[in-house]
DNA sequence: ATTCTGTATATTGTATACAAAATACTTTAT
DNA sequence: ATAAAGTATTTTGTATACAATATACAGAAT
């Protein structure tokens, strides 16, 4: 109870820290003893974090064996691809129009990505901040949770494609479509692009993972 | 670890129950000590459950004052409802045509929904099921399971208007029209009845909350 | 009476302890 | 050497212990 925060929210930031490091691999187990020893706290908090990291997605709970971190699977990647995109497409959707600051926000994210060479933490973080941009005017609070949460699935995917496959970004183009149609107040064409945009993402993925 | 399931899901189970029956009452608070006492189990799982029916939105988790039955809010209601109803569309769009084995079972549930005069609990209960039978074949595991996890929050408002409204179902009518449409194999119109469903139970409930 | 204030009690968040089960290791037999 | 079997060691799931904070209560001042 020391830093204001639970225990248990800090072990959960660093644990997915490490996962997205690739510091804990896909499908290496991972033990809460060890893990309280490197954080210097206790297995309880720990095991609240890995509990809840569970639940998310991001590791796997078997019975009476522990924990291991969720190995990468192009059905996986494709399912949560499908929720993610009709639930950002609903956000659009039901969000009003945006500020012209927020506007001027999001062309600003698209030229740092844009210049980007090689820095794949960079690029993946700038991605997911031009889609929370996007969606910050949402009104319902639970969906843009939900979003937030369901952004860790994909983030890990998006993550080992552009270092393994050598790619730098996925395509700046697509956003800028999509600001366009927001900029004009054609919500439905922007909701469109935005799921054609999350289509195309999968697809790219997903044919890589199987390839 | 002896009934083979972990006690924190049966803890989870029993909790939620609780809840339900209105055994916790909105707002109330939930102390751990107290349910570990009830259920003769020790803190530690009853605390997993805790902590988990937090982040599913049914319980409250104030940092140093522990956790509290969530009161019901007309805007949380609108809020999980529009997500559900865009998940449950996403799933019936996304589902292979239904067997007639299972069109057969949902009007059964519908006939069921149909001759019952007063029993809350299972008025709930089938058009739970009626639902979940309706997108039984969706092949996206994840979202059928984020679907399931996610009723939880509109069960205990439509339990207490259906007890408090004196209403008796939510509408037997809309079932059989999106029955319809399925049978024809227009998911399409399917997608979009189901929509229409979920929209004026939510108007419903919404109204009747805040009158 | 009502509000304040100090103290007792309860409750939380976290740490540690313990028993059961799983994994790793060693020894023995083939 | 390999495989099997038995033993030691980890690791888990759960219980309990403990310190810090929050709540409840009693008495004093207004």
């Amino acid at each position: 109870m020391l830093g204001r925060k639970p225990l248990r929210d800090q072990a959960y930031q660093e644990i997915l820290e490490r996962v997205h490091r690739g510091d804990l691999a896909p499908g290496s187990r991972v033990r809460d003893t060890s893990l309280a020893g490197q954080l210097g706290i206790s297995r309880t908090p720990i095991r609240e974090a890995l509990l809840r990291l569970s639940r998310e997605g991001v590791l796997a709970a078997d019975i009476g064996r522990g924990f291991s971190v969720c190995r990468l699977d192009a059905t996986e990647m494709r399912e949560s691809g499908a929720i993610l995109s009709a639930l950002e497409v609903l956000a659009l959707q039901t969000s009003p129009d945006p500020t012209p600051e927020r506007l001027g926000r999001l062309t600003e994210i698209d030229r740092g990505l844009a210049s980007i060479r090689s820095d794949v933490d960079r690029t993946v973080g700038l991605e997911e901040e031009w889609h929370r941009t996007l969606l910050l005017g949402c009104p319902n609070h639970r969906l843009r949770d939900m979003i937030d949460n369901l952004w860790q699935v994909p983030r890990r995917y998006i993550r080992v494609y552009l270092r393994e496959a050598g790619r730098v970004s996925l395509s700046t183009q697509h956003h800028a479509r999509i600001i366009e149609a927001v900029r004009r107040n054609d919500r439905t064409a922007a909701a469109e692009r935005l799921a054609n945009h999350w289509e195309r993402g999968i697809e790219e993925l997903g044919s890589w993972l199987e390839r």
